[in-house]
DNA sequence: CTCGCAGAAAATGTGCACATTTTTTGGAGG
DNA sequence: CCTCCAAAAAATGTGCACATTTTCTGCGAG
C-alpha cells in the first residue's frame, strides 16, 4: 500500500522541489564526505528505494551531478563515482595554485587593515583547532582560509571556481589520502597573510606556491585500487527508509 | 506519418544520443552567436515543434543549459536567456584578468622558444585578420590568444574555466556591444608575448591587466533594454522542420 | 577448469498521460 | 479608460508503461 499501486497509477505530478534538493544534497554530501568510494556504481532502482522517491527523481539528480562532473555518466550504463588519476589530482592542485597566484596579485591592491584582521582571526581559529587536535575542524578551516582569500575579491565567478576545485580535491583525499598526521601547516597560511600585510606580492605568491607544493608532495598513490563494491543502504543509512526491499 | 501519431503511442524508447546533442548544439550555438536576445523566453512546446523532437528531449537540454548557467531556469516558469547586469560582465572580465595573472606567473617558469614561436605565429594571424578588416576573425582570434596562453600550461581545469568565461563574455557582447570600431588591440597581445619572452612576470601581468581594463572600459550600458520578444522559428530557421504548427 | 554463449534478469532511456502551476483572456464595475 | 478578478488556455512537472541495452546466470563444449 505504501505507494498505492492500484489502478493504472496515473501521474499525480505534485511538485516538490525540496525533495529533489534533499536527495541531491544527500548524495553530494556522501560524495564530499568520502563515504562513497571511487568506482562505486550508483544505480537508480536501489537509490529510489532507499530515498523512497520515484526513479525519475533519482535519475534527474544523477544526471545533474554528472553535468557538474561529480559523477561519471556513461550512456546506457549509469552513474559511477569517478576514480581520479594521480594526474587529475595534481591538475586540481595546480589549478588552485595558479588561481591563488592571480588572486594574491589582485588582492595586494585592495588590502586594508580590516581584511588583515579578519584573516588573522581565522588563523587564530586554525591554531586553536590544531592545538585542540581537532583534525576535522583543521581540514575544514584550512580550506576555508583559501575561500576567505578569494572572497575578499568579491568576485562571484572566482569564488565559484575555487569552490569547485575545493570540492573536487576533497573527494580526492579519500583516494589519495594525504597522510593523516600533521595538519596543513597553519604557519604557511600565516606567512601568506604576513606577506599580504606587507604588500609584498612576490613573497605572497612564493609562499603560497610553496604551500601548495608542500601539500601536493604529501599525496601518495594508493595502488591497491580497492574494487570498491559497496552497500548503498549503509552509506545512506536510514536517510528516508520509506520502503525497503526484502529479496 | 512523420511521427506516427496513431495508437495510444506507447513509448518506443529508441535511444538516440546524437539527437540530444544536435538540439543542445543548436541552442548553444544560437546563444553564443547572440541570435537569442537577452530575456527571450524559451518555451518547451514551440522548440519541440521546431526541432521535431519530443518535449522531453527539449526539456532535458534546457535543464542541462540551465545547470551550465547559460540559461536562467525558474521553477514552474521555464527557461529564459539571462540578462546579465553590467556588474555581471565586469565580474567575468575581472575573473579573466585575475586568472590570466596567475597563468602568466606560472607560465614564465616554463617558457621556451617553441612557445614564443607559436604565440608569434598566432599574432601574425591576428594582424593579418586586422589588416584584412575581417572583424569576425579578429574577434575569434583575439579570444583564441588567451586560450593559447592557458593551454600552454596543459591544465584541463584551468582551460575549462577559461572556456567558460569566454563563452559567457561572448554572450554578453551582444548586450553590451563593445563598440564595433577598432579591434582588440593586437599590439597589447604582442606586448604580453614580448614580456613573456623576456621572462618579466611583473611586466607581463601589468600589460595583461592594462589590456583587460582597456577592453572593459569600452563596455557601455545599453539601457534601452529591448523588451526582446522573439520569433524562435526565425532564430532556428529551418533547422529540422519535421513538423510545423499552423495555428 | 576455462571459455563461450544463449536466455533470463536487471538497469537505463523515452514518450505519454495526466496534475499543477502560471499566463492569458474577457468582461463587470468603478 | 483603467483595474480587478474569475475562467480558460497554455506551459511546466511527474509518474508510469513500455522499448532498448547491458549485465548476470547456467550449462555444455573443448
Amino acid at each position: 500500500m505504501a505507494t498505492q499501486r492500484g489502478r493504472t497509477g496515473k501521474g499525480n505530478g505534485k511538485a516538490n522541489p525540496a525533495e529533489d534538493e534533499a536527495v541531491y544534497q544527500a548524495i553530494l554530501h556522501a560524495l564530499l564526505e568520502g563515504k562513497l568510494k571511487a568506482g562505486t556504481k550508483l544505480a537508480e532502482p536501489p537509490l529510489a528505494d532507499i530515498f523512497g522517491v520515484s526513479r525519475e527523481r533519482i535519475r534527474k539528480v544523477l544526471h545533474r551531478l554528472g553535468a557538474e562532473r561529480r559523477l561519471e555518466m556513461i550512456p546506457n550504463r549509469g552513474a559511477r563515482v569517478p576514480r581520479p588519476t594521480l594526474d587529475d589530482v595534481r591538475s586540481v592542485y595546480e589549478a588552485h595554485r595558479v588561481l591563488e597566484a592571480g588572486v594574491l596579485t589582485q588582492l595586494v591592491r585592495h588590502v586594508d587593515d580590516a581584511l588583515i584582521e579578519r584573516l588573522n582571526a581565522h588563523l587564530a581559529e586554525e591554531r586553536a583547532a590544531a592545538t585542540r587536535g581537532d583534525r576535522a575542524a583543521s581540514v575544514r578551516l584550512s580550506g576555508a582560509f583559501h575561500v576567505h582569500l578569494v572572497e575578499a575579491l568579491g568576485n562571484a565567478e572566482l569564488s565559484r571556481f575555487l569552490a569547485d576545485l575545493l570540492s573536487r580535491s576533497s573527494v580526492m583525499v579519500s583516494v589519495y589520502e594525504p597522510a593523516t598526521d600533521s595538519i596543513c601547516a597553519v604557519d604557511e597560511h600565516g606567512a601568506i597573510v604576513e606577506a599580504l600585510r606587507a604588500r609584498d606580492v612576490a613573497r605572497a605568491i612564493a609562499v603560497s606556491r610553496e604551500h601548495f607544493l608542500h601539500v601536493e608532495s604529501r599525496l601518495h598513490l594508493d595502488d591497491d585500487t580497492t574494487p570498491a563494491a559497496e552497500d548503498l543502504t549503509v552509506v545512506f543509512g536510514a536517510v528516508k527508509p520509506k520502503r525497503r526491499k526484502a529479496r
